[in-house]
RNA sequence: GGGGAUGUAGCUCAGUUGGUCUAGAGCACCUGCCUUACAAGCAGGGGGUCGGGGGUUCGACUCCCUCCGUCCCCA
């Protein structure tokens, strides 16, 4: 038994053992044709790129959890895992790996790219999940899917094509957020701001007779040569002589008109502003209502065109030094100041994005916002913490057009086909395509070159996970009917737009349901000084040494022990040994209940050993049952409805909190010290059979209760105690019963706790060896509490170290002794020589003091008319009775104190 | 500039509709214990004018105003 049952829990000889039969049972199965009532879960699916982050623990920790709760209280729940293509991420790995063979996409073509995309996924792709399962996550890997899979390529194709045919998806050329490094265009999600020093240059732009020069302020001088117009406020008094007259570009001297325009603000800068529609959004639309022409000076790479003159070919930044060098040979800037603003920043690159302009492909969003709005606002979907509903809401009651095409080769591409004239549809096929067009079967058609944003397939997710148009048809499956709406999405709030509204939006605009019911927002994870983990602040430790080093049971505990809901979760992070110490919460407490079970296990053997009887499985009877019994009982039910309230409202925070304090504290600390009292002090071997049978069921409620955030070791002691059970997961647990929950026994237990600990600080006071028994003296003022202090004697002898106790409602002080009085009853030791006088008139002097100015204070209040007249009965009654409680023991300090002499 | 969150013990946080006793817990710190489930443990202790100021109230950590600090999102 002792080799089952080590001294301290050894996750390493658990974890992987116990996954592996967990997947050899199909115990994360689930069956869409279940009688039983549907719980689901979409796991956000992991790019194939990624490797496990703390972010992904928590979140899958939380989803775990619930999941697994779930399926042990009968539901068929059912967790949906998969991973996304990530297409400029994927396509940047791929390009990295075959500059080492330094060749180009260019050079392998697309059509062999792409299968070495493949190649590459095959071989990596699925890392990420592989080390989501030593999490111990239970989600039903027969339902992984990949967005690039047929499937949910056929339903993107017909969401493409459908959209484009309501006019929600149109073509069109737009400024919009280009990354020269990946060479694509970005969705305005796709892009951070940050605020950036740089310089503001004042530039002349002479008057085409000469005369004299207008100055005009940019950040940018290196995209002069896109200039097409000066602008200058209608208002603006300075300039108003100069509208419709002609000025000087600088270098190269190209002449641009003056115009009139309101987007010049009179009190930036100089009040003059050029004009580059090519290379600025509001440019833009300054050059549409002014019918600009638009010069393109920037190459998709980022370095300066042959607009540029001699300029050419040189990088942005580059430019920009050797433009405003050659400004200053020929004394065209004025001045130069220091200039902070907000630079738009690739967040998958980390490079400045370029307004750029060209062709995409866009999705007109109002529509589709109007109902995914209302699904939140009108309490449909519910978000936790709430407060994002506000972000939620005010992102679709401001949006923009999403710009879905992407420059890339690896994702799925657009299903439109141009003919030779330059008329095109969207269609499934080449050949759908001409039968649209009313073309011939040999009329050459060409497909659009772009593939579409990864979030296009991934907004589907709800739908294709669950095989909706798989085969581009059939939308009605058999799971869609079982899971879908989902019960709850648990997620990172910095996708609430790229991802959580989208699915909001497709979901409602093509199956006219819900996505999901609850959507969770995790928490943040930080290191000790409340920065963000980053691989580059070497803050990021690897989760699966974490896991290595403590085991995954512990990680889960911890980081949803330390993460409350709607704040971040601060963690230290011990950056050269890459260790996260606080994992030891959750470390020991596993140990702790390991301790618990070993304990029960080696007392019930014992017992069943040293009376040679049979194990049975009779319990204690209502008769037999003692105050301890009753009170752990009732303390259980507690706790499992207390758990119950937390979990219906997402406070897993909480969970683990109930978790803790009643395992370690009630059950531990308390109940498992008096079973050995109770056991001990039987001679009835039956009894303490029953009585063992008893803690031994208390024990696997708790090995339940905790099983959905510890799987691992709730799982390994359940086999201990039921040799041949599957799974600790197939058993249903119960509900909390009410019945049990018992506030008088709770505050019975109460006042022997009280007693206890009081006596065991008066101890401590007086430096008393926990080794030496003291005689224990109580006086107490009624006969029931003399009764019920005397039935609990053994506990309080046991627990508090002393013997020889008297009990009564009028029991003489012995001398010397060291005294106190708690809840109204006098406490003695009897410690004869061991006893410090001056220590301890100087303990009791200090009660005094605290007394006193608590009494002062109940009576002032007690005093104030108002008080007693406005405030309600029962407090006034209570300010009463504790006031005479106080006096009450004041007075038994005082007279304790004057008994030292 | 707009919006949101947050400020309670050295650190991380609890504190439910204002009165429950004398503001709690874990970690850290100090003291004493190998009390045969657990030293990854047990028992005890010190430590907080609840960010500052004002207001409402008999009574404010809790409600209102204001200021200060920190963080996040959007423009």
């Amino acid at each position: 038994m002792l080799n089952e049952f080590p001294k301290s829990y050894n996750p390493k000889d658990s974890e992987e053992k116990l996954y592996k039969s967990w997947l050899e049972n199909s115990i994360f199965d689930t069956d869409s044709k279940s009688e039983k009532p549907a719980y689901s879960i979409l796991m956000p699916p992991p790019n194939i790129t990624g490797i496990l982050h703390f972010g992904h623990i928590l979140n899958l920790t939380i989803q775990d959890l619930y999941i697994r709760r779930k399926r042990s209280q009968g539901f068929e729940s059912c967790w949906f895992p998969g991973t996304d293509h990530a297409g400029i991420a994927t396509q940047a790995r791929l390009e990295a790996e075959l500059r080492k063979e330094n060749i180009s996409r260019y050079d392998l073509g697309r059509e062999e790219f792409v299968k070495r995309v493949w190649q590459w996924r095959e071989k990596y792709g699925g890392i990420i999940l592989e080390q989501m399962r030593k999490l111990g996550i239970s989600c039903d890997w027969n339902r992984t899917i990949f967005t690039m899979d047929d499937g949910p390529s056929n339903a993107v194709n017909e969401v493409f094509i459908r959209l484009y045919e309501e006019g929600l998806i149109y073509r069109g050329k737009r400024i919009i957020n280009w990354s020269p490094l990946s060479m694509t265009a970005l969705s305005d999600e796709e892009v951070e701001f940050r605020e950036v020093k740089e310089h503001i240059y004042t530039l002349r732009y002479y008057y085409e007779d000469n005369s004299g020069y207008l100055m005009v302020a940019t950040v940018r001088p290196e995209t002069i040569f896109g200039d097409t117009a000066v602008a200058v406020n209608p208002h603006d008094e300075r300039y108003k002589h100069l509208i419709g007259s002609k000025v000087r570009v600088p270098i190269c001297n190209r002449l641009v008109e003056v115009i009139a325009d309101e987007y010049a603000d009179p009190t930036f800068g100089t009040g003059c502003v050029k004009i580059t529609p090519a290379h600025d959004p509001n440019d833009f639309m300054v050059g549409e209502r002014h019918n600009l022409e638009v010069i393109n000076s920037i190459n998709p790479n980022g370095t300066l065109n042959d607009f540029a003159g001699e300029f050419s070919g040189l990088e942005r930044f580059e430019a920009r030094k050797k433009v405003l060098a050659k400004l200053k040979e020929f004394d065209l800037v004025e001045k130069i100041e220091d200039y902070t603003h907000n630079v738009g920043f690739s967040q998958r690159g980390g490079e400045p994005v370029e307004p750029y302009l060209s062709d995409q492909w866009f999705v007109k969003m109002k529509p589709l916002a109007e109902e995914a709005l209302s699904a939140v606002l009108d309490g449909e979907i519910n978000f936790h913490p709430p407060h994002w509903v506000k972000t939620y809401e005010h992102w679709l009651s401001n949006i923009k057009d999403w710009c879905i095409s992407r420059q890339l080769w690896w994702g799925h591409r657009i299903p439109v086909y141009y003919a030779e004239d330059g008329s095109f549809t969207a269609a499934k096929s080449v050949d759908e395509a001409r039968k649209k067009m009313g073309l011939n079967e040999n009329a050459e058609l060409r497909q659009d070159e772009d593939v579409l944003d990864t979030w296009f397939s991934s907004w589907l997710w709800p739908l294709t996970t669950m095989h909706w148009l798989k085969d581009g048809k059939i939308e009605d499956t058999e799971i869609l009917s079982k899971f879908l709406p989902t019960n709850l999405l648990v997620t990172a709030p910095d996708i609430i737009f790229f991802w959580v509204a989208r699915m909001i939006m497709a979901t409602k605009h093509f199956k006219n349901e819900i996505p999901f019911k609850d959507v969770y927002f995790t928490s943040l994870i930080r290191d000790g000084q409340g920065r963000k983990l980053s691989k580059s602040l070497g803050n990021s430790p690897d989760p699966l040494n974490v896991i290595d080093k403590y085991g995954a049971d512990a990680v889960r505990f911890t980081m949803i022990y330390l993460s409350p809901l709607g704040q971040d979760v601060k963690m230290d992070v011990n950056v050269e040994t890459q260790d996260i110490p606080s994992v030891e919460i959750g470390r020991n407490f596993g140990n702790k209940i390991w301790n618990a079970g070993r304990f029960i296990i080696m007392k019930q053997e014992q017992i069943l050993s040293d009376s040679g009887l049979k194990s049975n499985s009779e319990l204690l009877n209502d008769s037999e049952l003692t105050l301890a019994d009753r009170w752990i009982l009732s303390r259980l039910n507690t706790a499992i409805a207390d758990i119950d309230d937390a979990l219906d409202n997402f406070r897993v925070n909480d969970y683990s909190k109930i978790l803790y304090d009643f395992i370690w504290r009630d059950f531990c600390d308390w109940y498992v010290e008096i079973i050995k009292i109770q056991a001990n002090n039987s001679n009835d071997n039956n009894y303490k059979i029953r009585l063992m049978n008893f803690a031994v069921n208390i024990y696997k409620s708790i090995l339940q209760l905790i099983h959905p955030v510890m799987p691992f070791i709730s799982e390994e002691i359940w086999q201990l105690l039921n040799p041949g059970s599957k799974s600790i997961s197939l058993v249903k647990i119960n509900d909390a019963n009410r019945t049990l929950i018992d506030k008088q026994i709770e505050s019975d237990f109460e006042l022997l706790q009280s007693l206890i600990e009081e006596i065991r600080k008066i101890r401590a006071a007086s430096n008393l060896p926990p080794s030496k028994k003291i005689p224990l003296f109580l006086n107490c003022k009624d006969e029931s509490t003399v009764n019920y202090l005397v039935s609990q004697i053994p506990v309080i002898e046991l627990l508090a170290k002393c013997s020889d106790t008297v009990a009564g409602t009028s029991v003489e002080k012995p001398e010397p002794a060291v005294t106190s009085v708690v809840k109204e009853i006098e406490i003695y030791l009897s410690i004869g020589s061991l006893i410090d006088i001056d220590a301890e008139k100087s303990r009791l002097n200090k009660e005094i003091e605290r007394l006193t100015s608590l009494i002062s204070g109940s009576e002032k209040k007690l005093s104030n008319e108002k008080f007693v007249s406005n405030a309600a009965a029962e407090i006034v009654e209570n300010e009463k009775n504790k006031l005479a409680n106080l006096k009450n023991s004041l007075e038994v300090v005082r007279q304790n104190l004057i008994g030292l002499g």
